[in-house]
DNA sequence: TCGGTTTTTGACTGATCGGTCCACAACTAA
DNA sequence: TTAGTTGTGGACCGATCAGTCAAAAACCGA
């Protein structure tokens, strides 16, 4: 850590490569088939440097789930807020669920792994998914405003139909379905939820 | 196993019995997260019978699975039958995803937790939304034949998008949704999946 | 009752688990 | 150079892992 007098030695790694080969170890194969010895083989860390800079394994862990939900809340947030008719960016938020393929949603993957028994992981995903809720209905509220969606939609509840459609799509494609099907589940549920009526 | 002459010792416990029991701890906390330890305490069956009866771990766990999928399949398969209008069990199908709540789908946890790792989960996984997507299509056609779906529509294309969104309800209610949202958000993309219009 | 067969039970094994610890390396300030 | 401090690597720990095995128990046909 920052060190105020007699700096003493230096880190030799990268924070964020090493946050980054964790969490794809963890993301690959999940978090309880992941060993510490998995960990220190993709970060080229000891596992003494592991524990000292993070912490141990469900803290590590949970810093990459962190992360991860802060670096993806901020893309969906860009992409919805840059799109100019916000009616295309509730579609590409939609269509995106069509993207992760196998590798599927890292904060997916592990709540359906873990928040059943981990009560920090339920939390985050609890958290994530009220944030996303709030960034989608925003953007239903400006399609509205825009003309693209109905009046008397309630934007709330068309934001958490859309996420769950969204989620659907992740799902199907960890599950294994073919990209070009998984596409065409996407265009058909988009043009069905999102076409202007 | 049936013998032929000297019968010997029979089996104490019910195999049906014992199936569900691990098959429910499996569907608790996942695949790695259950010991074999776990399976004697929740079957109170030793290891030499569990071993006996079944194989080692990861056959006992694809048997259950198998069972799940089977019966799941039929029950689907049934209430999509028994329904007089197609379209109702085309809407119970859907609405299905919304109640499971935090247990979620065995085969969708199992999936997400293993199919990127397990061959025979992943094929398991393919065969059994293969099937599903077949019974709900023929659905799909009765309902077209009963004039509650529009003609032009592609069957299996329309099965496969209420699969995605099935599932997307079963994720939510696996990450915590509170059910009566999630009653909500089902009822929300029956009307926009399936109104006839 | 008894021989033959299968099931049951739990002790046991080697491997691996997550986590700790410490000798040593590498650096800064003086 | 030296004292002080922190990072590194890996040996090591007790616990737990999945799986094996043999002795005892429980049943059958005869």
């Amino acid at each position: 850590m920052g060190t105020v007098e007699g700096m003493a030695r230096p880190r030799k790694f990268d924070e964020q490569g090493v946050l980054r080969d964790v969490r794809d170890q963890f993301w690959a194969v999940g978090y309880e088939a992941t060993s510490l010895d998995d960990l220190t083989r993709v970060s080229g860390l000891g596992r003494g440097s592991l524990y000292g800079a993070f912490g141990d394994k469900h803290k590590l862990f949970m810093r990459t789930l962190d992360d991860y939900v802060t670096d993806s809340c901020a893309g969906m947030r860009q992409s919805l807020d840059e799109s100019e008719r916000a009616i295309d960016g509730l579609r590409g938020f939609l269509m995106s669920g069509a993207g992760s393929l196998r590798q599927g949603c890292y904060l997916a993957n592990s709540t359906t792994e873990l928040a059943a028994t981990d009560v920090e992981v339920a939390e985050r995903a609890r958290q994530a998914y009220e944030g996303i809720v709030g960034m989608v209905a925003d953007a239903v509220k400006r399609a509205q405003r825009e003309g693209d969606l109905p009046d008397g939609l309630d934007a709330v509840a068309f934001a958490r139909t859309l996420q769950t459609a969204q989620q659907g799509l992740v799902y199907m494609g960890r599950s294994g379905l073919p990209a070009e099907r998984l596409a065409g589940v996407a265009q058909d549920l988009a043009d069905r939820l999102l076409s202007a009526r």
